[in-house]
DNA sequence: AACACCTATTTGTATAGACAGCAAGATGGT
DNA sequence: ACCATCTTGCTGTCTATACAAATAGGTGTT
């Protein structure tokens, strides 16, 4: 909660027909919208909270009601709040799952499959920073980082080798968690919700030793899922996830006239 | 073309207030929208044309100029059309290239970079559907269909092997097509512009063939993209595109705070 | 011919007011 | 207790009107 000053400070002149005073000549709604979004991505207002109604921010900020209500239909658009008629208006529960894949919880998607779940951590800690690491988590080469790693399994068959790098400025406390009980994805994503995120997909040949972890043969081919998440601008985490493809494939379905299709 | 009578029959008494009468009760900027983008999706408006002015389709269908402004207003955030203030509103060229890679054109991509594009045609025929081919298209088993293999390179090596079927219900003229002046997919995207999509990315060796016609090494690995499309609910097309891991990737960015970002 | 100015058209934003529809709680009768 | 009904609060939609800003084309002066 850095600024909190009304997004329409000094906006109107209200005598003199509507006029509005240039703030930077952002449009009423961009700033309403901006405004709640920024409260939302900063947690002050936390996932499934209630918001301030229509009626609400009318008064609050001295514009009309359709402006409000263009604002919140966006954000609504942009999947960041839920509205209910005659009830309320609502913060999404997390899901800026990324565009592409629908997948990030893993957990979620196999025991919709009907499986079993399970997930083993194999370490958490602190290394100094590699030069790519550093670049990807901006922070200075031999800088102190977090770094885990942990095997996802499905019925048992590892399905992914999960290489996490966590920035440590923005999550000091990520190697106090239980991680038996949340996975590393599902505390940053509820500690610090990201607004930005990058996928690369690679095909890559397994090391080794991330074959044995992996229990598969050396020779058969991974994909590999290079993610980057922001908050705010500042790097949150580096995680290279790595898959044998014979157990495991992207897919994303979209239509054009509504939203991504589940599949 | 089929429907083609007003999207807003009826939908007002216009004398005591404005009780729109039940349409299906869809509200009307809804209509709006499904009206113009079924003409789009149609062909009835080509890419780059104009469309008509706010105030002729105020003036068409009876209703306000707000509720035509927001029915234009989501046309533009589903990428369907572009609106320049003071000149008009025009039909998007065709970009609705999936969520999740903005690819789908590499020679664009590959040309952005600086690099030398070309394509190699290396078969268009006829083939008798194998079981799968028919399931992806909704065709009968043994049913015709087209079928197309073609390399793409940049500066003069290998980055795609590009497995084409197309179903000929849909697009009968397929042979026919220069493919020296235009690929498949820009032509399928010109001709008959999908409104779903659907990709799987696997991760998988080379067959000898395969390595061959990529100039790779066949225990290298490679990114399968399995793509299919649809127009109405009706397959187009069922495209494999084989990449040599080593000079391909596939990449998506996304941000909360607005639109996919190019990388 | 070059330039400055004006004007039409078109989109972008904002407002006030209205009504419908939904949901939940309060009220009142049996 | 139980049920139906009324009331209230909230969101969803639509309208009529207004002004701003961008653009393209025309006009007139130099």
């Amino acid at each position: 909660m850095t600024r909190s000053a009304s997004p329409v400070a000094a906006v109107k002149t209200r005598v003199d027909k509507v006029t509005r005073v240039a703030a930077g000549d952002v449009a009423l709604f961009q700033q309403v919208k901006d405004h709640i979004a920024g409260k939302i991505q900063d947690g002050f207002w936390r996932a499934g909270e209630r918001l301030p109604t229509e009626h609400e921010l009318v008064a609050q900020f001295g514009i009309s009601r359709m402006t409000v209500n263009r604002a919140l239909r966006e954000l609504v658009a942009q999947g960041r709040i839920v509205r209910v008629a005659g009830v309320g208006s609502f913060v999404a529960e997390q899901k800026p799952q990324s565009t592409l894949l629908q997948i990030v919880n893993l957990a979620v998607e196999i025991r919709q499959r009907g499986h079993d779940y399970a997930c083993t951590m194999l370490m958490v800690e602190r290394v100094s920073a590699t030069l790519e690491v550093a670049a990807a988590l901006a922070v200075r080469t031999g800088e102190s980082v977090f770094h885990s790693v942990c095997v996802h399994l499905e019925d048992g068959l590892p399905i992914q080798l999960e290489d996490r790098y966590v920035n440590p400025n923005v999550v000091p406390d990520f190697a106090q968690q239980d991680f038996s009980q949340q996975q590393p994805s599902e505390f940053l994503v509820r500690t610090v919700p990201f607004d930005e995120i990058e996928h690369v997909v690679d095909a890559v040949l397994p090391t080794a030793e991330q074959a044995v972890r992996l229990q598969m043969d050396p020779a058969e081919p991974c994909l590999l899922l290079t993610r980057r998440t922001w908050t705010k601008g500042v790097p949150v985490t580096l995680v290279r996830c790595l898959h044998p493809a014979s157990r495991y494939r992207l897919g994303s379905r979209y239509s054009a006239s509504g939203n991504p299709v589940a599949t």
